[in-house]
DNA sequence: GATCAGCCTTGATCGAAATCAATTTCGGAC
DNA sequence: GTCCGAAATTGATTTCGATCAAGGCTGATC
């Protein structure tokens, strides 16, 4: 566990943000005062690990606030990024009792912790939790196979231009913002954070952003800052079914 | 659907090959005696498709016996394996009704079916299959993981070494053989299949066998029996931790 | 036993991304 | 404003796997 944990204040769950996303979605009266009396807090700074893979972990987590990464490395290294957490999702394995993945905070990052002991046993008694959990896990690999598709069989150029959209779109759910014409956003993540993810290296990445700028796909304006003009022509570089894919 | 389903003699659950593994597993007396009425096998041909993405799907269903590939295919036909079906796995996902994947039996294949809205209900009811079905959905999503690690950083050796040591400790769990020293089963899949699991084109595939052959990693006999002289030896190409990865 | 088709292997060549190697840009500390 | 270092860009070259192209096996069919 990293050092500066720190304790923060306690936070009502009726007016958590992600209070309608996260795996305590479904809880209502008596099972959410359950839940926020074994509820504790801690934030990371930007670039701290939260976990390490193999450490032991003695509670699970929500995101509340900040993005942070999953990821494996080879001896070698070699690492891929299999997980991007963003607030409402969830951390770590009830029924596990280390770590699988390196955790790593990408930005200043906010958890709500629940040690995983007491928070088995309630899964035990409300299967509310259970049952949100299994969506969320179902969602999860629903986005791991999409994932596995982009890591296998696109280029570099479909890649980019794929993890691109899938941080648009989420920005615009996240600002109730159109997913249609202009939008712009801003890259939570570096450029080899970005090479992780995708399968590639950090120069790639950064040629085939510079390509899709040249091609007017999108315009940067430092180095995270990107601006798309027409969402519909990035969505044409991703080599995905732009038009949900069913035949008449 | 396929065309030449069959209804097969109505096999007791008690006796059942998957009974201990599959999302009933947990079931016992009234609540396996509900799903045994609900039940209804169905088997196809090897090479059969059991369901197109997109498709209405108004069943889920465990196999019972054979392997059935999950894969995605984009416009242009490249296409991505993204998950292996075994024996006590499971396919569909209750709160969805269109497939998301083609699944597609590679062996003969039968599955134990149970339309979608009564089992459903029977969750609702059962917090056991739930746990189950979260469980084993975890597990999956773990896999899902490991498989991201293969597609994104491993080299085409690699990925064929990790191919076949997955199939071989599949194998030698199924037959209670030892994972140690010589092991030797038969491919269950064609070098496409591999070349679709893995990432690659069939040439690469087949070329990185011949490899491994060459170098005494395996032996072939016939295009699909495989004997693996020294488990250990191919381990060490997968390019995986081996010694269960944790320092001292 | 000849023929055929599907599956597999092997060879030659090409090309996309990796690797190696300088710079350049940018954001923050002073 | 200046300086510093991390992050990013860009260029040159190499390499691994894809692609294009012949054949070879093997088991089913007649």
């Amino acid at each position: 566990m990293a050092a500066n944990d720190q304790a923060l204040a306690h936070v009502d769950c009726g007016n958590c943000p992600i209070r309608h996303r996260a795996v305590c979605a479904r809880c209502e009266g008596d099972e959410l005062r359950q839940l926020e009396e074994m509820k504790y807090y801690r934030t990371y700074d930007a670039g701290q690990t939260v976990v390490w893979s193999g450490d032991k972990m003695d509670f699970v987590a929500s995101v509340v606030e900040g993005i942070a990464t999953l990821s494996q490395t080879m001896e070698d290294g070699r690492t891929q990024m299999v997980g991007l957490l963003l607030p409402s999702d969830f951390v770590g394995r009830p029924g596990r009792d280390t770590a699988a993945y390196d955790v790593v905070a990408t930005t200043r990052l906010t958890v709500c912790c629940f040690r995983k002991k007491p928070f088995e046993q309630m899964m035990q008694e409300t299967p509310h939790i259970g049952q949100r959990l299994l969506e969320m896990t179902l969602d999860e690999l629903d986005a791991a196979r999409e994932w596995m598709l982009l890591l296998g069989r696109k280029t570099a150029r479909e890649k980019i231009a794929s993890l691109l959209a899938i941080i648009a779109r989420r920005d615009a759910t996240l600002n109730l913002a159109s997913i249609t014409g202009r939008v712009v956003f801003d890259l939570p993540l570096t450029r080899e954070a970005m090479a992780d993810y995708l399968g590639l290296t950090l120069e790639t990445v950064s040629r085939q952003i510079s390509a899709l700028k040249r091609d007017g796909v999108i315009q940067l304006e430092g180095k995270r800052h990107i601006t798309i003009p027409d969402m519909q022509q990035l969505l044409d570089e991703t080599g995905d079914d732009t038009d949900g894919g069913m035949l008449a």
